[in-house]
DNA sequence: TCTCTTAAAACAATCGTTTGCGCAAAACGT
DNA sequence: ACGTTTTGCGCAAACGATTGTTTTAAGAGA
């Protein structure tokens, strides 16, 4: 073997004399390991790792020796090996989070909130954009658990719930954000988006509005599912019939809310209301509007959906349904975090997190209701 | 040792058969190790391990053996412990992204696309947030390395350069974005964004404007100073003596651009153009016009930095110098795999992506040149 | 002086993969 | 029938950290 003990007598020696090495030291490129400062220090890989995990005491590890390891550790910026760590440990500090598109304001903000939440608890983030694919959001989680993450939270791209009947289980901890599936037991943080619809459509019905739009997204997504219901259930409330050729779209983009809005003005020149669903298809309303001519709030009225910074700065200031994504990405890790902890089994029920309504300039109280 | 034989000679026969032990495998909880799929064909892990590194013609597997291997191994889901797989290969597929905020869209884009790219090349990103504090940043570099993370892509914070002077050697590769330090050889990719910001000036110029007030984001940041130093030589290659209290402000936010502006209206009234240097500084400053009933571009004119997706929807859609944040981010990556890959030094040089001015209602021509 | 206790630290196995080397059996040549 | 090559695969040592179990040395007691 090696001549150990030379090493040994020879290091313990020169360590205890206030010469540090260190030249000799800051000239290996590599990482140090425990085993490089077990050879510098004279002591073995065992003691190292005991000191420098604080079971110093535990283990007897005498006051000498504890400093001694301790000094050289930081003189080295010995930093442990998370991989090998991990892998003993089969822990990994690391969680996973899936999102759609993280270029989406919405979802940027759930991002933000989620890492910082993460770190606080000492973890880290291996982020995944899923593009709005179900087959990359299912990629995706394959390759976190191959990363041995030790929990994700995860915005589902919403419409196959399939590949996520697997975790129901509890094998791998993890929490929706912001769309769900009601059949399936896993947990998960949304907005209460029934309530929420339901105060923006009351709010354009209390100013006399009684022919509304709604422009919807996604459809079979919980956000806009719920959201429908809550403007038919706001209609229903004010004895007002639902005419569902009032409720169009099938998308969560600009795009989509152009288009429809084009075609209501044309098709339903009576509609002075519209419910927008998402803050895409509001900006895609705003330009068909912008084109046609009308006017905002004088000639139709809008509320959305989801309250962006700029909100406040449109040509009309735009009444809105906010959703605090901060506090969904903060509850979504707190929740995840239950689950990490105590072991025992996974939470079913889900959060739903308040609205507010923030009324801007966007819509106009209506003298004699129209219709 | 275990009667591996009778293993082997029990699992190979029914492994022919079409017949799979799914059931009893199914209702183990763990993933399935190397270890495991030995176990049940027969084969040793050394042999599972080649056969599913592909390395099975070079080491001479039977086609037979290593179609059963591979067999079991889907039947099983096995996928590799990127953490065992890492620590042996000391390649972890993974790259660490650190954002000052990831909540701002800009930086949102970047990461983006940093994602998507790095994905192509089938390594994930660790997302650090620095919160705009140095503290976290370094903090962050140090949860990276431990992580081994083969390379980072940084947006830093800006201001103090000391801590990233060490991986200047080339230890760790490294990429900074959009903020970078002429005086630190690092790689980056940022915005020409003195060209960006002279071409602005210069529209306004055409346009008839010589009394052009800018409004500065963070100072000693260099998208900051170039900006401001691309503002000055439209003005002097003009032949308009530049005027420094004329150039206001010290962050990237929209209260700054608010209050900056409010001043500015104040104490210079013949200002009737602003070269607004953020997005958000641009956000403050429409507030602090619609306050004081300045209309745009009617009394006074704006060209802002960035290009938002609702730039074309404010109450006057706003001329803008757009970057090309997607391709920022894209660009990183390619410079980061560059280093990576070929592990001969570091690149010296950065990368100036070249702006758009895209032009929209927010400047108005002066028929008689004022002052 | 010799045994017994206890303090202090080392041994060695383990986590799941990868890989240089080596070894048996089969195929081949004569 | 007996070397020699080829084929097919396994052994065991890494990678860096953690931890149950031992070992060593020193001190206490008789």
């Amino acid at each position: 073997m090696i001549n150990k003990k030379d090493i040994d007598s020879a290091t313990s020696t020169t360590s205890t004399t206030s010469q540090p090495h260190s030249s000799s030291l800051a000239s290996t490129n590599t990482q140090p390991t425990l085993k490089r400062i077990a050879h510098e220090s004279g002591v073995s890989v065992t003691t190292i790792s005991r000191v420098l995990t604080g079971q110093a005491s535990r283990y007897r590890i005498s006051k000498k020796t504890e400093t001694a390891v301790r000094k050289l550790a930081k003189e080295l910026d010995f930093v442990p090996n998370q991989l090998a760590r991990g892998l003993r440990l089969k822990k990994t500090l690391t969680i996973g989070l899936v999102i759609p598109d993280i270029s989406n304001p919405f979802f940027a903000g759930i991002a933000q909130q989620a890492t910082l939440g993460t770190r606080k608890h000492g973890y880290s983030v291996i982020l995944c954009d899923s593009q709005d694919s179900t087959e990359l959001e299912i990629q995706s989680l394959g390759l976190l658990q191959s990363r041995n993450v030790e929990g994700v939270v995860l915005c589902p791209v919403g419409q196959s719930t399939d590949h996520l009947a697997e975790y129901v289980g509890g094998r791998l901890p993890i929490v929706l954000v912001d769309r769900f599936y009601p059949e399936l037991p896993l947990p998960y943080v949304s907005s209460d988006n029934v309530s929420g619809a339901k105060q923006a459509t009351e709010l354009l019905i209390e100013n006399g509005h009684r022919r509304i739009a709604c422009l919807q997204g996604l459809r079979h997504t919980s956000p806009n599912e719920f959201r429908v219901r809550g403007y038919k259930e706001a209609l229903t409330k004010h004895h007002i019939p639902v005419d569902e050729t009032l409720i169009v779209g099938d998308s969560f983009t600009e795009q989509s809310g152009y288009i429809e809005t084009k075609l209501l003005l044309k098709t339903q020149p009576d509609v002075k209301a519209i419910l927008s669903l998402c803050n895409l298809n509001a900006l895609g309303a705003i330009r068909a509007l912008a084109e046609e001519k009308r006017n905002v709030p004088e000639d139709i009225s809008i509320v959305s959906f989801d309250d962006p910074p700029y909100s406040a700065y449109l040509a009309t200031p735009m009444t809105t349904v906010a959703q605090s994504y901060s506090e969904m990405g903060e509850v979504a890790v707190k929740l995840l975090f239950d689950q990490i902890q105590s072991s025992r089994g996974q939470t079913k029920g889900g959060i739903l997190l308040p609205t507010t309504l923030i009324k801007r300039k966007s819509v106009k109280r209506l003298e004699s209701p129209s219709n």
